[in-house]
DNA sequence: ATTTTGGTGTGACAATTATCACCTAATATA
DNA sequence: TATATTAGGTGATAATTGTCACACCAAAAT
């Protein structure tokens, strides 16, 4: 592995075992995904399991007709869990995932899960609850797609945005359309809303969370 | 445990090691669910992680008013991936799991999983594979929800429901619409729709599925 | 300096879905 | 048998969201 020692990995993979770390560096490939980057698109079958050592990932569903819906992020530390799912089934993804930021993300070639899954304790605890936490997080977007109105979407997305890269989001608003799946005229006009009643202040290209 | 004999365990779970469906048999519980009965409710702490020995059950999303909305299935072995995770967090569950035929669960308490985890591996794999298979599920879930409109989703919903319960289902117009969070009449349309199309019949109180 | 491009605002209208009112028919209960 | 209850059908209308047309303006390009 060229960029990150082990010494790196065991900071940002604390739960890892110092074998695995070492397993893990020796035969994985680190590789750098600059801001607005692909690392995984639809179609695409996948050989690695990823983890996220520095940076930020957005993950998305893909529509039939190439819609992009935002489900969540990967923060440093955390690993992809499709990119998993995928392996397992040698099968096509469904998922998109894109660098918002430039990041670090070690690739672990599939033929070596065995190994890892049979040898380290941490790694499959980290497997676990790696599939846990992205459950978790699904089934929340469940809730906001299946129960509520566009406001509360709306208002749960950039909420969500903030949360992770700050109050100050540079997002244009067919940008948002986009990734919760409506139009841009609708986030329009339920941003000025938004904007009236303090909750978001807004200029050309960015939108600045207040709250609540 | 009081029904099943090891010898079942390893005829429903065939991927479990002999030693570790003892273990299970040795110290879990086996309860039986009549149809219509509740395994899992909202707020409600968990304290086991559940096997499906025998039956069928549906897991169904809850939202703030109590709408029960319809993710998917357990059929026999299969685990509940929810069950496990509200275990591991000690959360109250958001999920409601009823049986929808007489079902055997073997109840496997809280303790017990740091030993499952660490003696053995095929119980590893067992709880990987489930949430692997659960994620996939609510994958599809979230697709329908996100991209699809309430024609191509109820579909979808009789699809699913006539792989699981067979091709004569027992169900009422209202029910249909709260599993899919829609309502009666919308329902009562796009089913005449269907039988139109040839797609299903219709008689009081059940629909048959005929399909493409 | 002028033009082009892209982001945003907004009214009019269309499509989808939800709700309300009221009806008929089948089934259950008194 | 008479009556109540529940399932289902249907038109009218409302609410939400999506689409179209077009205007305005700021930033970038020429």
């Amino acid at each position: 592995m060229t960029n990150s020692s082990t010494e790196d990995l065991m900071k940002t993979f604390p739960m890892f075992d110092i074998t695995l770390a070492n397993y893990i560096h020796d035969n994985a490939e680190s590789t750098i995904f600059e801001a607005g980057e692909v690392l995984m698109k639809p179609g695409q079958f996948f050989k690695y399991a990823m983890l996220i050592v520095n940076g930020k990932v957005k993950l998305y569903r893909e529509g039939e007709d190439g819609e992009e819906f935002f489900m969540y992020f990967l923060e440093t530390g955390n690993a992809c869990a499709l990119s998993m799912l995928c392996m397992a089934r040698n099968q096509s993804s469904t998922i998109m995932a894109l660098a918002v930021e430039k990041t670090e993300v070690v690739m672990i070639p599939i033929q070596f899960m065995d190994v890892l899954m049979k040898q380290f304790t941490s790694w499959y605890h980290f497997v676990i609850e790696t599939y846990r936490s992205r459950f978790e997080e699904l089934l929340i977007v469940v809730d906001q797609i299946a129960f509520k109105n566009m406001d509360e979407r709306l208002e749960w997305y950039l909420k969500q945005q903030a949360k992770s890269l700050g109050n100050n989001l540079m997002l244009t608003h067919q940008q948002i359309a986009n990734e919760i799946n409506s139009s841009r005229e609708v986030v329009s006009r339920l941003l000025k809303k938004m904007e009236n009643n303090g909750l978001i202040s807004m200029e050309r290209n960015s939108i600045h969370w207040i709250g609540r």
